[in-house]
DNA sequence: CGCTAGCTTGAAACCGGTCAACTTTTGTGG
DNA sequence: CCACAAAAGTTGACCGGTTTCAAGCTAGCG
C-alpha cells in the first residue's frame, strides 16, 4: 500500500516561493543541516510524499510486496511483525513519529516482514529509486541513507540476548521514554498505542508475563500504569535495570 | 586495528596491465559484474587494501574505536562480541569469508563491538569515506553499499525470536552450511573454528546446554560431532528444525 | 607426567510459559 | 442509555525447558 498516489490531496506544502518541511520528518531535516541551496532542497522535497492518514489495523505494507519506498513516520505508531511457521505473530519493532520503515527492505526488493498502523498514520514518503539517484549527487544525502540504515542494524540486537522479563521490560519503557523525549514528549508519562499482547510478541514474552511484570513494577513503584497511560516513576531505577540492554 | 597500514606488504596485486580483484571479496565480485570500464574498476581498486594475517585471539577493532573502514573477510573467521555490564560476553555474530564487518559502526562512527580472529584472518579493508565518495560517481557501487547494509538489519533479527535450543542450534548449524557452500565449500562437513563457549554465548545458552544439545543430536543421528569437526547427516530433519527461524 | 582450559554429564532450582478461570473494557444494536 | 457479546487484560496454579551448581572427563602442552 505504499504506493506514490497516496489518500491526500496535498502531497507537499510549497508556501509560494518559501516552502517548508514537515516537522518531523528526520531525515529532511537532516538534509537541511547540510546547507543546500534551494533548488537542491526542491530537488529533495520532490521526491517527499505525504500520504496517510492509515486507519488503525490498515496494512502499509505486507511481507512480499515489491519494494519501492521507504518512509518516515510523521504522526502516529507503526507496528512491523511477521507471522512464523506455527501462525505466532513476531513484532520486529515499533515506529513513533520521526523514524523510518522499510529500510530492511532494500536488499531483496521486497519487505521482509508487515507494517499496520496502530493508530491513526501519516508517512512521509520518499521513493528509493529516486532518492538513490539523488543521492549520487547531494554526498549529505546519501551520508544520512547510510547512517540511518547502519543505525537499525545495531537496534535489532537489543532484543538478542538472552534477559529476564524485567530487563526487556525496563529497556522497552526507557527506549520508549528517550524517543518520545527526544520528539519534544514527555519522557515521563505517555500512552502505550500497543496492546499488551503486541509488547509481549515484541519482547518475546508471553501476554501473561507483561501483565505480570507492569502489576509487579507498580507495586515496586517504579511506574504507575492505567490500561494504556503509564507514568514513569523511578527513572533512574528502570534505566538501572535496562542498562544490560541499552548499554548507556 | 583496522588501520591503512595493514602488515602485508602487497596492498592490491596488479599484473601490469590486468590486475585481479581477490576473489573472496563479495563486493569488490559484486561491482565487477556492473561493467564499469577499466579505470573505474582501478579507482575503486585502489581503496581496497589487504591486511592480517591477524592470529587467533588477536583484536581487529575494539568497542569505542574511530570507525574508518569496512572490511570482507578474505580468510579464517571473524567473532565480534560485546561484554554487558555483568561481564557476560555477548556474540553479535561470526564472519565467514566473504562477509562484511563494521557496517554498524557507520551511525555513530565509532564500532560499537569488538571484533577478534578465531584463527588466521585476512581481511580486505576498504576505506569508508574514500568508498562513500566513490559510490557517489559510481551508482553500483553505492546500490551494494545500501543492499549489505539493509542485509545485516534482518541478519540480526534472526536470533530475536524465543526459540528452543534445539531449533537456535539447528539454525546455526543450517546457517553456517549454506554459508560455507556459497563459498564452495562442502556444506556436509565443516570445521567448528568457534569454541562451545562462544556458540552459546551467540545462542543465547549456556555452554552445558550446547554440549547437550550436540549430545542429543549425534544420538538422533542427525549429526556426527568429534571435538570441533562436524558433519551434517541428515540436512532435511535440521533445516525442518530451523525453518521457523530461517524463514525459507 | 601433571597442569590447565575446554568440554561433558548429572542433579536441583528457577524463570517464564501454558492452561484455565475470572474481570474489565470495548463495541454493537436495540 | 442500557444490554449483551466479544475482545483484552489480569490472576493463580502448575509444568517444563534451561540455567546453575558441582563434579568429572579429555585433549593439549609445558
Amino acid at each position: 500500500m505504499l504506493r506514490p498516489n497516496g489518500r491526500t490531496p496535498t502531497p507537499i506544502a510549497d508556501d509560494g516561493d518559501e516552502f517548508t518541511f514537515c516537522s518531523t520528518c528526520a531525515f529532511s531535516a537532516a538534509c537541511l543541516e547540510s546547507g543546500y541551496d534551494k533548488s537542491q532542497l526542491r530537488e529533495l522535497h520532490v521526491l517527499v510524499e505525504h500520504i496517510g492518514p492509515f486507519r488503525e489495523g490498515e496494512h502499509i505494507f505486507r511481507e512480499g510486496d515489491p519494494f519501492n519506498a521507504i518512509a518516515a513516520v510523521r504522526s502516529g505508531t507503526v507496528k512491523t511483525y511477521v507471522t512464523d511457521p506455527n501462525g505466532r505473530e513476531q513484532v520486529q519493532g515499533f515506529y513513533l513519529p520521526g523514524e523510518m520503515i522499510g529500510l530492511s527492505a532494500i536488499s531483496q526488493a521486497r519487505y521482509p516482514c508487515n507494517a499496520v498502523a496502530l493508530d491513526a498514520v501519516v508517512l512521509c514518503r520518499f521513493s528509493f529509486p529516486s532518492m538513490a539517484a539523488l543521492a549520487t549527487r547531494m554526498p549529505g544525502v546519501q551520508q544520512q541513507l547510510f547512517r540511518l540504515l547502519s543505525q537499525d542494524i545495531g537496534k535489532a540486537a537489543l532484543l538478542a540476548g538472552n534477559y529476564t522479563a524485567d530487563e526487556r521490560m525496563a529497556a522497552f519503557l526507557i527506549s520508549l521514554s528517550r524517543r518520545y523525549a527526544a520528539r519534544g514528549f514527555s519522557p515521563n508519562r505517555f500512552v502505550l498505542t500497543m496492546s499488551r499482547t503486541d509488547i509481549a510478541n515484541y519482547l518475546r514474552l508471553a501476554a501473561e508475563s507483561v501483565s505480570r511484570v507492569f502489576r509487579r513494577f507498580q507495586d515496586e513503584g517504579l511506574i504507575r500504569v492505567d490500561r494504556r497511560d503509564i507514568e514513569i516513576l523511578d527513572y533512574g531505577a528502570l534505566d538501572e535495570l535496562a542498562r544490560s540492554i541499552l548499554r548507556d
